[in-house]
DNA sequence: TTCATATTATAACAAATGCTATAATATATG
DNA sequence: CATATATTATAGCATTTGTTATAATATGAA
């Protein structure tokens, strides 16, 4: 899965807004909006804040295995 | 104190390289060594990231007191 | 002191981010 | 259905970041 739709999952499960889910982050509504619709990848600390983010959350392992590799 | 000013304690309290402090971070050498220098502010990720990591190793509350405002 | 090594400073460029505004789409409520 | 509200999509622009390279400075060992 590409990091676009990893990020539609990860709100998904949370049922969250981009908003919503850009606060928790520290990212603004922008960068959200543009990972998902694939118009930029998260840089290092972005990266690491969403992986992060969804150990606290519990997502499933399956889902963030990947994340730090994008 | 300035940010850049502030980046400096933080180093030097920890005994610290750039270079260190910024894989700790999860940024680039680049980065840490802008924010010392006074080129560049940190982006809100940034801020956050540098405020987890010095309460992480027990700074002085006084030094992260104003970190999240830069 | 001399020399190797490590650390720091600086620059250029592409890419990502923050901000703002606006449009498009979805959702809910009457 | 109609319409207000919320959410999402997109764009432009300034700033920050990542990468790479190079120079300057500091540190330590012979």
């Amino acid at each position: 899965m590409d990091f676009a739709q990893t990020v539609k999952e990860i709100r998904a499960k949370l049922n969250m807004s981009q908003e919503q889910l850009a606060r928790e982050l520290h990212v603004s509504f922008a960068t959200v909006n543009r990972w998902e619709n694939g118009k930029n990848s998260p840089n290092m600390l972005a990266k690491k804040a969403l992986y992060d983010f969804c150990n606290e959350k519990g997502l499933n392992e399956a889902l963030i295995k990947h994340l730090l590799d994008y």
